[in-house]
DNA sequence: TGCCTGATGTTCT
DNA sequence: GAACATCAGGCAC
């Protein structure tokens, strides 16, 4: 598991794992991605869904930091998460966006849209990486769906903006991604 | 180009 | 029974 997560509040692990990559086994081939933009929820924010405290659903992120929590949403599609913080404690980061580097073709295969539209939004990536509830509670330090921590990124490179689309908390700037990179959704 | 809407399952009230 | 951390296609302009 990622120790490095357990220590980081959930604001602190968004800003974190920017930057950072994210490999995945898909059809026996490794496909590798970078981690663009996310969003942080904790437990003491009304958006998240820990917030109404622990239940069947949102066991995973009261867990240990470094595992996946998948949740289903709006009848079609998941959205994927990395749990961060202590153990116990219910927060998460959400995966919005992410940048393929290597095993463009795998994710293509997957996506009926080319080129940005293949991973710029939280559904579109879980897609495109195949991943879904069989995922959840998934260790992200184990394949086939592993996080690399890299180093952190500098300060100017990190915009900081509100969440998008909830409709409790709008005006907790928990919203962060890197400048200037195509793969992040509307800005 | 941009707004509107349909699809559709899980969770919680 | 309503809400929901969404996306893509259709239609109007």
């Amino acid at each position: 598991m990622h120790s490095e997560l357990a220590k980081l509040s959930a604001s602190e692990a968004a800003r974190r794992l920017l930057g950072c990559r994210l490999v995945r086994q898909l059809d026996g081939q490794a496909v590798a991605v970078i981690i663009v933009e996310t969003e942080a929820y904790d437990q003491t924010d009304a958006a998240s869904h820990s917030y109404n405290g622990r239940t069947q659903r949102t066991e995973v992120m009261f867990g240990q930091a470094g595992y996946l929590y998948v949740y289903f949403t709006y009848g079609m599609h998941y959205c994927c998460n990395v749990v961060v913080g202590s153990e116990g404690h219910g927060a998460a980061v959400l995966i919005r966006a992410v940048q393929p580097i290597s095993g463009t073709d795998i994710i293509a295969r997957r996506r009926p849209r080319g080129g940005v539209e293949l991973t710029n939004g939280p559904a579109k990536l879980c897609q495109a990486l195949g991943i879904d509830m069989r995922m959840n509670g998934h260790d992200l330090a184990q394949p086939p769906f592993e996080l690399v921590l890299t180093a952190p990124l500098a300060n100017e490179s990190v915009a900081t903006t509100t969440r998008i689309g909830i409709s409790k908390a709008k005006d907790v700037k928990w919203r962060y991604y890197i400048k200037g990179n195509d793969y992040v959704s509307g800005i």
